[in-house]
RNA sequence: GUGGGCGUAGCUCAGCUGGUAGAGCUCCGGAUUGUGAUUCCGGCGGUCGUGGGUUCAAACCCCAUCGUCCACCCCA
């Protein structure tokens, strides 16, 4: 037997068992994204290079070692998306969507990143994004915020996230913090731990979030980021929380929440768990309002958030959250004798012609045994039960799989509506 | 990139101080020729991840390698 080929380390393979709870996904997230009259953009999986270095940050983790990046075959450094939101505005900017416009846009697709996988965390990865363009007021910072929050009312997984939220001031600002950040830390170079030394220059922020507690301890003394805040983003920040309060979200202010991408400014919020390991970020977001004129469009202020599609399948899964995942299949169809064959298939179409019911049609023979297991495991509802008897009286009987309701023999012509009446009552 | 755990049937796993491989589930058939997820019986299914070493003998011990999972890191 020949080797077989196994899928790229860290990208998996969406099996017939879970595209049910995928599907199921992503029908929320596009209903609810419809709720609020966001419009979905298509980018392309490969952008060039450049695009995320001038984005992202070139001293980034993301950028320096875990980029898929590869020569195109005219030698063009090309680049598999990291990430949706260089590519969003890389798109608006090209197309001229951003230039004096109010764009409230999502996204959903693949993206790579080449980390080590573990829980929660893949290499061919999975997000879903919102992003909004032109709209300066932290009134769009409520909305996409609530949007998020309406997300998880939807999935039933409320009581299982919490909402951290940050200003990081803006870009001015937050420089004038840095060097005091960093003069801080170098004072106290020895006191902290190898990655905090690391993460000191590259990106001083990250020292703020560090896991280790006796670098959480030393930070009691270090400036703080609130402190430094512009009045601007500080009076922003204020109006934020106020709209939260009104709109009845709950939040906890974080004032070590810093984000790993440097395009961020002012307004950055997590939503956090702890179902899910190490992995605890769901969804996470905030503003970025000098990207689009970073990328050579006309300066626009911008919201977004993104929130890993992963992550909220493996949560809905380890909650048992499933119950609301259809079967696929509605309506399996026996074929109980050589005679009935016919019947059976004719009154499958008949079925698809007047209901939008999936119907599903046993193929490949068997005892009524068989065929009524094949019924059950393919989640059926439920059953015709199609024989001699069905096909000289033109009738057809309807066996309920699930629950208390006695199967019944109907003509038919009645059977469309008898279904119709049990499935949308 | 750094640690640690684990690789045995399609899936989940057992296999003692080394003696040549087992269970449950799935699938197929039967008990039950028109009534499914219960029960019982039978059957299919394994170069024990791969390569090397030690040994009379290796799933088991040693080395290497690959894969996988979890954590660090990073982040959605």
């Amino acid at each position: 037997m020949a080797k077989t080929i196994q899928a790229i380390r860290g990208m998996n393979d969406c099996l017939p068992e879970q595209t049910g709870i995928w599907q199921y996904v992503e029908d929320i997230l596009r209903t609810t994204v419809a709720q609020y009259g966001y419009q979905e953009i298509r980018m392309p999986i490969v952008e060039s290079t450049e695009l995320f270095k001038r984005s992202i940050g070139e001293v980034t983790d993301i950028v320096e070692k875990e980029m898929y990046t590869f020569a195109d075959r005219n030698g063009d450094s090309l680049t598999l998306r990291p990430e949706g939101t260089a590519s969003a505005v890389r798109a608006g900017n090209q197309h001229g969507l951003i230039y004096n416009q109010q764009q409230r846009l999502w996204y959903m697709g693949p993206m790579f990143r080449h980390e080590r996988p573990q829980k929660g965390r893949y290499r061919q990865f999975h997000q879903f994004g919102v992003e909004t363009y032109g709209l300066a007021g932290p009134d769009i910072d409520a909305e996409v915020i609530s949007l998020s929050a309406r997300l998880w009312k939807a999935f039933g997984i409320s009581e299982h996230v919490t909402l951290e939220v940050n200003s990081l001031g803006s870009n001015a600002a937050r420089a004038e913090y840095k060097t005091k950040l960093i003069a801080f830390l170098e004072e106290h170079e020895a006191q902290l731990d190898e990655d905090s030394k690391r993460r000191m220059h590259s990106n001083p922020l990250r020292v703020l979030d560090s896991k280790n507690q006796d670098v959480q301890a030393l930070l009691e003394d270090a400036p703080k980021l609130q402190d430094h805040l512009d009045p601007e983003s500080a009076q922003h920040f204020t109006q934020l929380c106020e709209r939260l309060d009104h709109l009845g979200i709950s939040y906890r202010v974080n004032p070590k929440l810093v984000r790993g991408l440097d395009y961020y400014n002012a307004t950055v919020f997590e939503w956090v768990t702890d179902t899910l390991g190490a992995q605890g970020t769901i969804c996470a977001g905030g503003r970025y309002d000098g990207l689009v004129e970073q990328l050579g469009g006309k300066s626009a202020p911008a919201v977004g958030f993104a929130l890993g599609l992963e992550r909220l399948v493996l949560m809905l899964t380890e909650l048992s959250l499933t119950d609301a995942v259809p079967g696929a299949v509605d309506v399996y169809i026996t074929a109980l004798s050589e005679d009935a064959l016919l019947y059976a298939q004719t009154t499958a179409e008949m079925l698809r012609d007047e209901t939008r019911l999936r119907v599903q049609m046993h193929c490949g023979g068997g005892n009524m045994k068989k065929q009524l297991k094949r019924a059950d495991t393919a989640q059926a509802k439920v059953a015709l039960l199609i024989g001699t008897d069905e096909v000289q009286q033109q009738q057809v009987t309807v066996k309920y799989l699930r629950g208390e309701a006695e199967q019944i023999t109907v003509a038919s012509t009645e059977l469309s509506t008898t279904l119709n009446t049990f499935f949308n009552p």
